[in-house]
DNA sequence: CGGCCTGTTGATGCGACTCAATTCAGGTGG
DNA sequence: CCACCTGAATTGAGTCGCATCAACAGGCCG
Protein backbone atom coordinates (compact mmCIF):
# COMPACT_ATOMS: atom_id res chain seq x y z
CA UNK A 1 0.00 0.00 0.00
CA UNK A 2 1.46 3.44 -0.36
CA UNK A 3 2.19 5.35 1.69
CA UNK A 4 -0.30 8.35 2.97
CA UNK A 5 0.28 12.44 2.65
CA UNK A 6 0.84 12.08 6.32
CA UNK A 7 3.10 9.35 6.88
CA UNK A 8 5.00 11.64 4.24
CA UNK A 9 4.96 14.61 6.00
CA UNK A 10 6.35 13.20 9.52
CA UNK A 11 9.16 12.61 7.85
CA UNK A 12 9.51 15.96 6.76
CA UNK A 13 12.58 18.11 9.27
CA UNK A 14 10.14 21.18 9.18
CA UNK A 15 7.11 19.13 10.56
CA UNK A 16 9.02 17.19 13.10
CA UNK A 17 7.13 16.98 16.26
CA UNK A 18 4.13 18.01 15.51
CA UNK A 19 0.36 17.40 16.65
CA UNK A 20 -1.15 14.76 14.41
CA UNK A 21 -4.08 17.60 13.99
CA UNK A 22 -1.38 20.30 12.75
CA UNK A 23 0.08 17.31 10.07
CA UNK A 24 -3.72 16.76 8.70
CA UNK A 25 -3.82 20.14 8.23
CA UNK A 26 -0.68 20.11 6.11
CA UNK A 27 -1.98 17.05 4.56
CA UNK A 28 -4.76 18.69 3.09
CA UNK A 29 -3.12 22.00 2.22
CA UNK A 30 -0.61 20.62 0.35
CA UNK A 31 -0.55 20.09 -3.40
CA UNK A 32 1.14 17.43 -5.37
CA UNK A 33 3.19 18.69 -8.02
CA UNK A 34 5.31 16.64 -10.34
CA UNK A 35 8.22 18.54 -12.95
CA UNK A 36 9.65 16.71 -16.07
CA UNK A 37 13.83 16.95 -15.95
CA UNK A 38 15.00 20.32 -17.07
CA UNK A 39 12.23 22.24 -16.59
CA UNK A 40 11.91 25.36 -14.43
CA UNK A 41 9.55 25.81 -11.09
CA UNK A 42 10.00 29.32 -10.38
CA UNK A 43 11.75 32.48 -11.70
CA UNK A 44 13.77 34.46 -9.63
CA UNK A 45 11.40 37.99 -9.45
CA UNK A 46 8.13 35.83 -9.67
CA UNK A 47 5.80 36.71 -6.74
CA UNK A 48 6.04 33.68 -3.93
CA UNK A 49 2.73 31.91 -3.65
CA UNK A 50 4.34 29.47 -1.78
CA UNK A 51 7.11 26.47 -1.23
CA UNK A 52 7.90 23.48 -2.12
CA UNK A 53 9.05 20.20 -0.58
CA UNK A 54 10.94 17.73 -2.65
CA UNK A 55 9.71 13.90 -2.73
CA UNK A 56 11.83 12.55 -5.46
CA UNK A 57 14.32 14.15 -7.80
CA UNK A 58 16.70 16.71 -7.69
CA UNK A 59 16.82 20.80 -7.84
CA UNK A 60 18.90 23.34 -8.29
CA UNK A 61 18.08 26.93 -6.99
CA UNK A 62 20.07 29.57 -9.44
CA UNK A 63 21.42 33.01 -9.92
CA UNK A 64 21.71 33.93 -13.31
CA UNK A 65 23.43 36.93 -15.12
CA UNK A 66 22.36 39.07 -17.75
CA UNK A 67 25.40 37.44 -19.67
CA UNK A 68 24.36 33.52 -18.68
CA UNK A 69 26.58 32.38 -16.46
CA UNK A 70 24.63 30.93 -13.40
CA UNK A 71 25.31 30.23 -9.79
CA UNK A 72 24.10 27.43 -7.97
CA UNK A 73 22.95 28.21 -4.59
CA UNK A 74 21.85 25.00 -3.37
CA UNK A 75 21.45 21.45 -4.66
CA UNK A 76 18.07 20.63 -3.43
CA UNK A 77 17.61 16.73 -2.44
CA UNK A 78 14.84 14.56 -1.32
CA UNK A 79 13.06 15.46 2.23
CA UNK A 80 14.39 19.38 1.94
CA UNK A 81 12.18 22.35 1.51
CA UNK A 82 13.06 25.12 -0.72
CA UNK A 83 10.84 28.97 -1.20
CA UNK A 84 10.53 28.26 2.47
CA UNK A 85 12.08 31.98 3.34
CA UNK A 86 10.42 33.98 0.41
CA UNK A 87 6.97 32.69 2.31
CA UNK A 88 7.30 34.96 5.26
CA UNK A 89 8.97 37.99 3.42
CA UNK A 90 5.32 38.68 1.76
CA UNK A 91 7.21 39.15 -1.89
CA UNK A 92 9.31 37.57 -4.46
CA UNK A 93 10.99 34.38 -4.75
CA UNK A 94 14.89 35.59 -4.93
CA UNK A 95 16.16 32.89 -7.05
CA UNK A 96 15.06 30.59 -9.59
CA UNK A 97 14.57 26.94 -9.07
CA UNK A 98 14.95 24.64 -11.93
CA UNK A 99 14.95 20.39 -11.83
CA UNK A 100 17.73 18.84 -12.97
CA UNK A 101 15.93 15.21 -13.28
CA UNK A 102 12.31 13.89 -12.92
CA UNK A 103 10.84 15.46 -10.01
CA UNK A 104 8.16 15.19 -7.27
CA UNK A 105 6.99 17.83 -5.22
CA UNK A 106 4.49 19.00 -2.67
CA UNK A 107 3.46 22.85 -2.79
CA UNK A 108 2.49 24.26 0.32
CA UNK A 109 0.14 27.75 -0.40
CA UNK A 110 1.49 30.49 1.68
CA UNK A 111 -1.38 32.00 2.84
CA UNK A 112 -2.89 28.65 4.64
CA UNK A 113 0.63 27.74 5.66
CA UNK A 114 1.15 31.35 7.48
CA UNK A 115 -2.42 30.68 9.61
CA UNK A 116 -0.63 27.72 10.60
CA UNK A 117 2.32 29.06 11.44
CA UNK A 118 0.77 31.15 13.85
CA UNK A 119 -1.25 28.59 15.36
CA UNK A 120 1.55 25.79 15.91
CA UNK A 121 4.78 27.49 18.49
CA UNK A 122 6.17 24.17 17.17
CA UNK A 123 6.04 24.97 13.19
CA UNK A 124 7.35 28.09 13.92
CA UNK A 125 10.24 27.04 15.79
CA UNK A 126 10.97 24.65 13.33
CA UNK A 127 10.99 27.14 10.85
CA UNK A 128 13.25 29.41 12.25
CA UNK A 129 15.93 26.40 12.54
CA UNK A 130 15.27 25.62 9.32
CA UNK A 131 15.82 29.44 8.14
CA UNK A 132 18.77 29.45 10.32
CA UNK A 133 20.46 26.64 8.95
CA UNK A 134 20.40 28.26 5.61
CA UNK A 135 21.52 31.23 7.23
CA UNK A 136 24.50 29.54 8.42
CA UNK A 137 25.03 27.40 4.77
CA UNK A 138 24.57 31.27 3.00
CA UNK A 139 27.55 32.41 5.34
CA UNK A 140 29.81 29.65 4.50
CA UNK A 141 29.73 29.82 0.96
CA UNK A 142 30.04 33.87 0.95
CA UNK A 143 33.12 32.38 3.24
CA UNK A 144 34.13 30.54 0.04
CA UNK A 145 33.66 32.72 -2.54
CA UNK A 146 35.18 35.46 -1.15
CA UNK A 147 38.32 34.41 0.75
CA UNK A 148 39.20 30.98 -0.20
CA UNK A 149 39.78 29.82 -4.17
CA UNK A 150 38.87 27.11 -6.85
CA UNK A 151 41.18 24.25 -4.77
CA UNK A 152 39.67 24.91 -1.47
CA UNK A 153 36.22 25.00 -2.32
CA UNK A 154 36.28 21.68 -4.30
CA UNK A 155 38.94 19.97 -1.56
CA UNK A 156 36.17 21.22 0.90
CA UNK A 157 33.27 19.78 -1.17
CA UNK A 158 34.72 16.74 -1.94
CA UNK A 159 35.49 15.86 1.88
CA UNK A 160 32.06 16.75 2.62
CA UNK A 161 31.07 14.31 -0.15
CA UNK A 162 32.59 11.57 1.17
CA UNK A 163 31.84 12.09 4.95
CA UNK A 164 28.29 12.02 3.57
CA UNK A 165 28.79 9.13 2.14
CA UNK A 166 30.70 6.95 4.77
CA UNK A 167 30.56 9.15 7.85
CA UNK A 168 34.60 8.99 7.61
CA UNK A 169 37.25 10.21 5.35
CA UNK A 170 39.95 7.77 5.42
CA UNK A 171 42.06 6.92 1.96
CA UNK A 172 40.63 4.67 -0.81
CA UNK A 173 36.88 5.50 0.07
CA UNK A 174 35.00 6.35 -3.16
CA UNK A 175 31.72 8.05 -3.91
CA UNK A 176 29.51 9.62 -6.77
CA UNK A 177 29.39 13.23 -7.88
CA UNK A 178 25.49 13.36 -7.64
CA UNK A 179 25.38 16.00 -10.45
CA UNK A 180 27.16 16.63 -13.69
CA UNK A 181 30.82 18.10 -13.08
CA UNK A 182 29.73 21.12 -15.26
CA UNK A 183 26.68 21.65 -12.24
CA UNK A 184 29.08 21.41 -9.74
CA UNK A 185 31.74 23.96 -11.34
CA UNK A 186 28.37 26.34 -10.84
CA UNK A 187 27.48 25.37 -7.35
CA UNK A 188 31.68 26.46 -6.41
CA UNK A 189 31.34 29.56 -8.39
CA UNK A 190 33.29 28.18 -11.24
CA UNK A 191 33.27 27.11 -14.93
CA UNK A 192 33.90 23.21 -16.36
CA UNK A 193 37.53 24.00 -17.72
CA UNK A 194 38.67 25.05 -14.12
CA UNK A 195 36.59 22.28 -12.44
CA UNK A 196 38.13 20.00 -14.96
CA UNK A 197 42.07 21.60 -14.60
CA UNK A 198 41.30 21.77 -10.78
CA UNK A 199 40.76 17.88 -10.37
CA UNK A 200 43.37 16.91 -13.12
CA UNK A 201 46.06 18.42 -10.55
CA UNK A 202 44.70 16.43 -7.55
CA UNK A 203 45.12 13.74 -9.55
CA UNK A 204 48.56 14.65 -10.34
CA UNK A 205 49.49 15.20 -6.70
CA UNK A 206 48.61 11.73 -5.75
CA UNK A 207 45.52 13.43 -3.67
CA UNK A 208 43.00 11.09 -5.64
CA UNK A 209 41.53 9.29 -8.27
CA UNK A 210 38.82 9.85 -11.22
CA UNK A 211 36.89 8.12 -13.03
CA UNK A 212 34.27 9.67 -14.68
CA UNK A 213 31.85 10.67 -11.80
CA UNK A 214 33.57 8.29 -9.50
CA UNK A 215 35.77 10.05 -6.99
CA UNK A 216 38.12 7.99 -5.30
CA UNK A 217 39.76 9.64 -2.40
CA UNK A 218 43.67 9.20 -1.56
CA UNK A 219 45.34 11.69 0.66
CA UNK A 220 42.88 12.77 3.18
CA UNK A 221 45.17 14.67 4.78
CA UNK A 222 46.56 16.54 2.01
CA UNK A 223 42.87 17.54 0.92
CA UNK A 224 41.75 18.83 4.17
CA UNK A 225 45.01 21.08 3.61
CA UNK A 226 44.20 22.32 0.70
CA UNK A 227 40.87 22.74 1.79
CA UNK A 228 41.88 25.32 4.89
CA UNK A 229 43.76 27.23 2.46
CA UNK A 230 47.32 25.62 1.86
CA UNK A 231 48.36 26.54 -2.27
CA UNK A 232 49.15 24.04 -4.30
CA UNK B 1 14.74 62.86 30.66
CA UNK B 2 15.89 60.00 29.69
CA UNK B 3 14.20 56.86 27.52
CA UNK B 4 12.88 53.94 29.14
CA UNK B 5 14.04 50.50 27.95
CA UNK B 6 10.50 49.94 26.95
CA UNK B 7 10.75 52.74 24.83
CA UNK B 8 13.46 52.10 23.23
CA UNK B 9 12.55 48.37 22.87
CA UNK B 10 9.34 49.91 20.88
CA UNK B 11 10.88 51.57 18.09
CA UNK B 12 13.12 47.83 17.10
CA UNK B 13 11.43 45.70 14.04
CA UNK B 14 11.98 42.62 15.83
CA UNK B 15 9.57 43.75 18.88
CA UNK B 16 7.46 45.57 16.73
CA UNK B 17 4.05 45.18 17.36
CA UNK B 18 4.03 43.64 20.37
CA UNK B 19 2.12 43.48 23.79
CA UNK B 20 3.66 46.29 26.60
CA UNK B 21 3.76 43.05 28.74
CA UNK B 22 6.22 41.43 26.30
CA UNK B 23 7.61 44.69 25.79
CA UNK B 24 8.22 44.43 29.79
CA UNK B 25 9.78 41.31 30.09
CA UNK B 26 12.22 41.90 27.28
CA UNK B 27 13.22 45.28 29.00
CA UNK B 28 13.66 42.85 31.80
CA UNK B 29 16.16 40.32 29.56
CA UNK B 30 17.82 43.29 28.50
CA UNK B 31 21.16 43.58 29.33
CA UNK B 32 23.09 47.49 28.83
CA UNK B 33 26.82 46.42 27.03
CA UNK B 34 29.30 49.01 25.94
CA UNK B 35 31.92 48.23 23.80
CA UNK B 36 34.98 51.15 23.33
CA UNK B 37 35.80 51.34 19.72
CA UNK B 38 37.98 48.90 17.64
CA UNK B 39 36.79 45.89 20.30
CA UNK B 40 35.43 42.37 20.27
CA UNK B 41 32.14 41.85 20.69
CA UNK B 42 32.30 38.14 20.07
CA UNK B 43 34.08 36.02 17.90
CA UNK B 44 33.42 33.29 15.22
CA UNK B 45 32.88 29.65 17.01
CA UNK B 46 32.28 31.16 20.54
CA UNK B 47 29.19 29.44 21.84
CA UNK B 48 25.75 31.99 21.06
CA UNK B 49 24.47 32.59 24.65
CA UNK B 50 22.16 35.51 22.99
CA UNK B 51 21.81 38.44 20.77
CA UNK B 52 22.63 41.74 20.25
CA UNK B 53 20.76 45.66 19.30
CA UNK B 54 22.70 47.77 18.56
CA UNK B 55 21.97 50.94 20.08
CA UNK B 56 24.99 53.74 19.26
CA UNK B 57 28.22 52.69 17.06
CA UNK B 58 28.99 50.71 13.84
CA UNK B 59 29.65 47.58 14.16
CA UNK B 60 31.32 44.98 11.71
CA UNK B 61 30.30 41.32 10.88
CA UNK B 62 33.50 39.44 9.64
CA UNK B 63 34.59 36.22 8.49
CA UNK B 64 38.57 36.35 8.48
CA UNK B 65 41.10 33.78 6.85
CA UNK B 66 44.04 32.09 8.28
CA UNK B 67 46.09 34.50 6.48
CA UNK B 68 45.02 37.63 7.37
CA UNK B 69 42.08 38.11 4.83
CA UNK B 70 38.78 39.40 6.04
CA UNK B 71 35.25 39.69 4.64
CA UNK B 72 32.64 41.89 6.01
CA UNK B 73 28.93 40.23 5.45
CA UNK B 74 27.42 43.06 7.15
CA UNK B 75 27.91 46.79 8.63
CA UNK B 76 25.36 46.84 11.74
CA UNK B 77 23.77 50.16 12.01
CA UNK B 78 21.72 51.22 14.97
CA UNK B 79 18.16 50.09 15.74
CA UNK B 80 19.34 46.82 14.23
CA UNK B 81 20.25 43.59 15.81
CA UNK B 82 22.98 41.08 15.15
CA UNK B 83 23.51 37.64 16.51
CA UNK B 84 19.98 36.42 16.20
CA UNK B 85 20.30 33.57 13.74
CA UNK B 86 22.89 32.09 16.08
CA UNK B 87 20.00 32.13 18.79
CA UNK B 88 17.86 29.10 17.57
CA UNK B 89 20.90 27.41 15.96
CA UNK B 90 21.79 26.23 19.70
CA UNK B 91 25.12 26.91 18.25
CA UNK B 92 28.12 29.10 18.12
CA UNK B 93 28.16 32.25 16.29
CA UNK B 94 28.93 31.74 12.42
CA UNK B 95 30.38 35.20 12.01
CA UNK B 96 32.58 37.67 14.39
CA UNK B 97 31.47 41.28 15.78
CA UNK B 98 34.02 43.82 16.25
CA UNK B 99 33.40 47.27 16.48
CA UNK B 100 33.96 50.02 14.52
CA UNK B 101 33.38 53.00 16.64
CA UNK B 102 31.85 53.28 20.68
CA UNK B 103 28.85 51.60 20.95
CA UNK B 104 26.18 50.95 23.12
CA UNK B 105 24.42 48.10 22.68
CA UNK B 106 21.04 46.07 24.66
CA UNK B 107 22.35 42.17 24.78
CA UNK B 108 19.24 39.48 25.17
CA UNK B 109 20.01 36.31 26.71
CA UNK B 110 19.18 33.42 24.59
CA UNK B 111 17.74 31.23 27.26
CA UNK B 112 15.24 33.28 28.72
CA UNK B 113 14.32 35.24 24.73
CA UNK B 114 13.79 31.63 23.43
CA UNK B 115 10.52 31.22 26.01
CA UNK B 116 9.42 34.36 24.94
CA UNK B 117 9.63 33.49 21.52
CA UNK B 118 7.63 30.08 21.94
CA UNK B 119 4.70 32.13 24.25
CA UNK B 120 4.52 35.31 21.32
CA UNK B 121 3.26 34.68 17.96
CA UNK B 122 3.87 37.94 16.92
CA UNK B 123 7.47 38.06 17.77
CA UNK B 124 8.16 34.46 15.97
CA UNK B 125 6.47 36.01 13.48
CA UNK B 126 9.08 39.52 13.71
CA UNK B 127 11.94 36.93 14.00
CA UNK B 128 11.27 35.07 10.79
CA UNK B 129 11.14 38.20 9.11
CA UNK B 130 14.10 39.28 10.32
CA UNK B 131 15.79 35.82 9.32
CA UNK B 132 14.02 36.00 5.75
CA UNK B 133 15.21 39.64 5.21
CA UNK B 134 18.85 38.33 6.31
CA UNK B 135 18.62 35.51 3.96
CA UNK B 136 17.57 37.75 1.08
CA UNK B 137 21.07 39.69 1.62
CA UNK B 138 23.20 37.30 2.34
CA UNK B 139 21.37 35.46 -1.74
CA UNK B 140 22.37 39.09 -3.24
CA UNK B 141 25.49 39.06 -2.08
CA UNK B 142 26.16 35.56 -3.19
CA UNK B 143 25.02 36.88 -6.66
CA UNK B 144 27.50 39.58 -6.24
CA UNK B 145 30.32 38.16 -5.51
CA UNK B 146 29.98 35.10 -7.88
CA UNK B 147 28.53 36.80 -10.84
CA UNK B 148 29.73 40.29 -10.80
CA UNK B 149 32.86 42.70 -10.53
CA UNK B 150 34.41 44.89 -8.10
CA UNK B 151 32.85 47.81 -10.36
CA UNK B 152 29.58 46.37 -10.86
CA UNK B 153 29.83 45.90 -6.30
CA UNK B 154 30.90 49.46 -5.96
CA UNK B 155 28.31 51.06 -8.41
CA UNK B 156 25.50 48.96 -6.81
CA UNK B 157 27.10 50.00 -3.39
CA UNK B 158 27.22 53.60 -4.23
CA UNK B 159 23.30 54.09 -5.96
CA UNK B 160 21.89 52.13 -2.87
CA UNK B 161 23.96 54.59 -0.53
CA UNK B 162 22.58 57.64 -2.20
CA UNK B 163 18.87 56.31 -2.63
CA UNK B 164 19.15 55.81 1.63
CA UNK B 165 20.30 59.55 1.98
CA UNK B 166 18.34 61.23 -0.89
CA UNK B 167 15.34 58.65 -1.74
CA UNK B 168 16.19 59.46 -5.37
CA UNK B 169 19.47 59.08 -7.58
CA UNK B 170 20.15 62.49 -9.55
CA UNK B 171 22.97 64.52 -10.76
CA UNK B 172 24.85 66.64 -8.11
CA UNK B 173 23.50 64.32 -4.98
CA UNK B 174 25.97 63.77 -3.18
CA UNK B 175 26.75 61.58 0.60
CA UNK B 176 29.51 60.29 2.77
CA UNK B 177 30.82 56.64 3.10
CA UNK B 178 29.85 55.49 6.13
CA UNK B 179 32.95 53.47 6.79
CA UNK B 180 36.95 54.09 5.76
CA UNK B 181 37.49 52.83 2.34
CA UNK B 182 39.74 50.22 3.64
CA UNK B 183 36.23 48.69 5.44
CA UNK B 184 33.91 49.13 2.54
CA UNK B 185 36.54 47.80 0.94
CA UNK B 186 36.38 44.31 2.85
CA UNK B 187 32.68 44.79 2.49
CA UNK B 188 32.73 44.62 -1.56
CA UNK B 189 34.82 41.77 -1.35
CA UNK B 190 38.06 43.28 -2.24
CA UNK B 191 41.08 44.92 -1.31
CA UNK B 192 41.14 49.09 -0.56
CA UNK B 193 44.24 49.47 -3.54
CA UNK B 194 41.54 47.93 -6.20
CA UNK B 195 38.35 49.86 -4.51
CA UNK B 196 40.51 53.14 -4.64
CA UNK B 197 41.19 52.37 -8.73
CA UNK B 198 37.97 51.70 -9.18
CA UNK B 199 36.60 55.12 -7.83
CA UNK B 200 39.21 56.78 -9.96
CA UNK B 201 38.41 54.88 -12.82
CA UNK B 202 34.74 56.41 -12.36
CA UNK B 203 35.86 59.92 -11.49
CA UNK B 204 38.09 59.63 -14.74
CA UNK B 205 34.55 58.47 -16.72
CA UNK B 206 32.98 60.91 -15.09
CA UNK B 207 30.84 59.23 -13.55
CA UNK B 208 31.23 60.84 -10.18
CA UNK B 209 33.55 63.10 -7.83
CA UNK B 210 35.28 61.75 -5.19
CA UNK B 211 36.60 64.07 -2.29
CA UNK B 212 37.92 62.19 0.55
CA UNK B 213 34.80 60.17 1.81
CA UNK B 214 32.52 62.27 0.12
CA UNK B 215 30.92 60.90 -3.54
CA UNK B 216 29.18 62.97 -5.49
CA UNK B 217 26.86 61.47 -8.33
CA UNK B 218 27.29 63.00 -11.82
CA UNK B 219 26.28 60.21 -14.24
CA UNK B 220 23.75 58.08 -12.12
CA UNK B 221 21.94 56.49 -15.53
CA UNK B 222 26.10 55.58 -16.39
CA UNK B 223 26.26 54.47 -13.12
CA UNK B 224 23.11 52.10 -12.91
CA UNK B 225 24.59 50.41 -16.12
CA UNK B 226 27.74 49.65 -14.40
CA UNK B 227 25.72 48.25 -11.57
CA UNK B 228 24.19 46.21 -13.83
CA UNK B 229 27.34 44.72 -15.22
CA UNK B 230 28.15 46.78 -18.15
CA UNK B 231 31.59 46.90 -18.47
CA UNK B 232 33.87 49.47 -18.35
C1' DC C 1 58.61 66.12 15.71
C1' DG C 2 57.96 61.28 14.60
C1' DG C 3 54.92 57.40 14.32
C1' DC C 4 50.79 55.43 12.62
C1' DC C 5 46.89 54.78 9.95
C1' DT C 6 44.56 55.67 5.57
C1' DG C 7 44.74 56.19 0.98
C1' DT C 8 46.81 56.49 -3.66
C1' DT C 9 49.62 54.90 -7.50
C1' DG C 10 52.88 51.93 -10.13
C1' DA C 11 54.96 47.43 -11.47
C1' DT C 12 54.39 42.62 -11.48
C1' DG C 13 52.37 38.01 -11.05
C1' DC C 14 48.85 34.66 -10.48
C1' DG C 15 44.33 32.60 -10.68
C1' DA C 16 40.69 32.00 -13.28
C1' DC C 17 37.83 33.05 -17.41
C1' DT C 18 37.47 33.06 -22.55
C1' DC C 19 37.79 30.98 -26.86
C1' DA C 20 38.59 27.15 -29.65
C1' DA C 21 39.49 22.38 -30.88
C1' DT C 22 38.86 17.58 -29.82
C1' DT C 23 37.18 13.42 -27.70
C1' DC C 24 33.74 10.64 -25.94
C1' DA C 25 29.21 8.77 -24.38
C1' DG C 26 24.39 8.42 -24.96
C1' DG C 27 20.39 8.76 -27.64
C1' DT C 28 17.94 8.85 -32.15
C1' DG C 29 16.59 7.55 -36.57
C1' DG C 30 17.37 5.45 -40.99
C1' DC D 1 23.48 -2.19 -36.74
C1' DC D 2 25.71 1.82 -38.04
C1' DA D 3 25.57 6.83 -38.98
C1' DC D 4 24.51 10.89 -36.90
C1' DC D 5 23.78 14.37 -33.49
C1' DT D 6 24.03 16.46 -29.09
C1' DG D 7 25.81 17.58 -24.58
C1' DA D 8 29.60 16.72 -21.34
C1' DA D 9 34.32 16.76 -20.52
C1' DT D 10 39.02 17.67 -21.43
C1' DT D 11 43.04 20.29 -22.97
C1' DG D 12 45.76 24.18 -24.92
C1' DA D 13 46.69 29.05 -25.83
C1' DG D 14 45.68 33.64 -24.81
C1' DT D 15 43.75 37.32 -21.98
C1' DC D 16 41.92 39.78 -18.13
C1' DG D 17 40.69 41.07 -13.51
C1' DC D 18 42.41 41.52 -9.42
C1' DA D 19 45.74 40.61 -5.63
C1' DT D 20 50.39 41.36 -4.27
C1' DC D 21 54.37 43.99 -3.30
C1' DA D 22 56.42 48.31 -2.82
C1' DA D 23 56.87 53.24 -2.54
C1' DC D 24 54.98 57.40 -1.07
C1' DA D 25 51.77 61.31 0.38
C1' DG D 26 48.69 63.32 3.76
C1' DG D 27 46.22 63.70 8.19
C1' DC D 28 46.00 62.85 13.03
C1' DC D 29 47.77 62.30 17.57
C1' DG D 30 50.78 61.41 21.32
Amino acid sequence: MTESKQDILRKIYLFSGLADKDLEVLAQLAISRNFPRDTPIFWEGKEALGFYILLRGLVKLVKSSLDGKEYILRLVSPKETFGEAAVLAESAYPVSAHTLEDCQTLFFPKKDFLNLLTDSPRLARNMMATMSHLLYHLTRQLEDLSLKEVSSRLAQYLLQRCLESHGRVTAGLSFELPVTKTHLAAYLGTISETLSRTLARFKALGVLQVDKSRIIIEEPELLEKIAKGMKI
